[in-house]
RNA sequence: GCGGCGGUAGCUCAAUGGUAGAGUCCCAGAUUGUGAUUCUGGUUGUUGUGGGUUCGAGUCCCAUCCGUCGCCCCA
């Protein structure tokens, strides 16, 4: 085993070749599910100045108090951090180059994200989220179009049987300030009822409090003050616009007023899909408005809502449903025996090349048998076998693999001709 | 960060406290120029790491690292 500084870092994974199909297939299908939305790609670095995280996403939120990944740049003294989400840099980005100068932009981005927690499955501390932004849009018909664009994701991924959309409304920042006020101080009268857990949430996170699965609190947080009660009419309007846009688009969703997000940003519209295939971690995608955040960062104020998919969960949602596409294969394997066919092997995969096709040229010598064996297992459609014969004739041997056909022995012009592709 | 379980060959797993093994993979041969089946032979290890107990530790004890399940958190 190698030595402790050898190895990845802890919850940091390699992504190796026999995985990587899986990768490309969700990356592929990604693109164009964005494209056929009309969303643009928007790429930021992975670090930014601290402050920007603690200003967006919420100083007391456990996020920033104990798993983002901090550290002072020792050449300038400036505090840095890995990003531990997309949405601040995004909302940072959209600020300071006025991508808003023109009207609202729908946006999307994609990579590693950071956060420093135990790892365990589906949770790791270098993780790649695919997150979507739209800024400049107040109305509901964005919130609808994001719930509509991941319902056909999930369809596109294969994925729509094993999940599940939960949503809710947080309303807007006045409901939710006093909606909270009321949540401490029905939990205060009722502190002998806490457990340790409520306890040390009651003054830092009391929405949470709702989301308790101690059973001996449930009667407490099912009477506990509801935030439905302190809504405005504008909020209730816009939560039913984006419920009846649901229902006439045929999307079922399940309404959970105890669904909040950890993140401060959040305000109206807030969802959740779940699945129960993947154990404790099994939010797969999750998001909702946050008209308050460009403001908050110092842009003028704009609307806007998003959400972000954990690609690790979902690629496991799709393992676990029998999904294992492979990865790139090569249309051809040159098999090479001796120094003459050797030096026109190169050619003759270069050839195949020039025509398009994907070659692999065999390296390292061995004995036919061998070679062909590597051609074999490479997944090749076909092997190009050159012996001195060959060369000295300028020809090559092309043999099929995978189905039936024979042997048939051809000039260089002609090789790729014989070669069809897929 | 807290609690439970685990870690033996590249992979999947065996091994009453007493010589570390099997299957698979890989390599070579049977077939002196031809893969996927078959047969024969071969390589593969600081038993995660470091201590301790013992005549003797993969096995028991402690610590630590890593994984895993749950809590917590979240995508």
């Amino acid at each position: 085993m190698a030595n402790e500084t050898l190895r990845a870092v802890r919850g940091m994974n390699d992504i190796l070749p026999a995985g990587i199909g899986l990768w490309q297939h969700f990356e592929a299908v990604i693109r164009d599910w964005l494209a056929s939305y009309g969303y643009q790609e928007l790429r930021t670095p992975i670090l930014e100045h601290t402050g920007l995280f603690k200003r967006a996403i919420g100083e007391v939120t456990d996020i920033v108090e104990k798993e983002m990944y901090t550290f002072v740049d020792e050449l300038n003294g400036e505090s840095l951090t890995l990003r531990p989400e997309g949405t601040a840099s995004c909302v940072r980005a959209v600020v300071e180059n006025n991508l808003l100068y023109d009207g609202g932009k729908r946006l999307w981005y994609q990579g590693p994200m950071f956060r420093h927690e135990r790892p365990q499955k589906g949770r790791y501390r270098q993780f790649h989220q695919v997150g979507i932004e739209a800024l400049g849009y107040a109305g509901p018909d964005m919130d609808i179009e994001h719930l509509l664009m991941t319902a056909r994701l999930w369809k596109m991924l294969g994925l729509a049987e094993f999940v599940v959309l939960e949503i809710n409304t947080l309303g807007g920042a006045e409901s939710r300030a006093s909606h909270r006020q009321k949540l401490i101080e029905w939990f205060e009268a009722h502190q002998d009822q806490l457990d340790e857990d409520s306890r040390r949430r009651l003054y830092s996170n009391p929405l949470r409090i709702l989301d308790t699965k101690n059973p001996a609190m449930q009667d407490l947080v099912e009477a506990a003050p509801k935030l439905i009660d302190e809504l405005d009419a504008a909020a209730m309007a816009h939560f039913d616009a984006v419920r009846q846009g649901l229902d006439a688009a045929g999307v079922a969703y399940r309404i959970n007023p105890r669904l909040v997000r950890g993140l401060d940003y959040y305000n109206y519209t807030v969802f959740e899909w779940v699945t129960d295939k993947l154990g404790a971690q099994g939010t797969v995608c999750a998001g909702g408005r946050y008209d308050g955040l460009v403001a908050q960062l110092g842009g003028k104020p704009a609307p806007a809502c998003g959400f972000a998919m954990g690609v690790e969960r979902l690629l496991a949602l799709m393992a676990e449903s029998g999904q294992n596409p492979p990865g790139a294969v090569a249309d051809a394997y040159v098999v090479n025996v001796g120094d003459a066919a050797t030096r026109f092997a190169v050619l003759a995969a270069e050839a195949l090349r020039d025509a398009g096709l994907k070659a692999v040229l065999h390296c390292g010598g061995g004995s036919f048998k061998s070679q062909m064996k590597k051609a074999d297992a490479s997944g090749a459609r076909f092997a190009v076998i050159i012996g001195d014969d060959e060369a000295a004739a300028g020809e090559a041997s092309v043999k099929p693999l995978r189905g039936e056909g024979p042997q048939q022995r051809v000039g260089l012009a002609e090789l790729a001709g014989i070669i069809t592709k897929e």
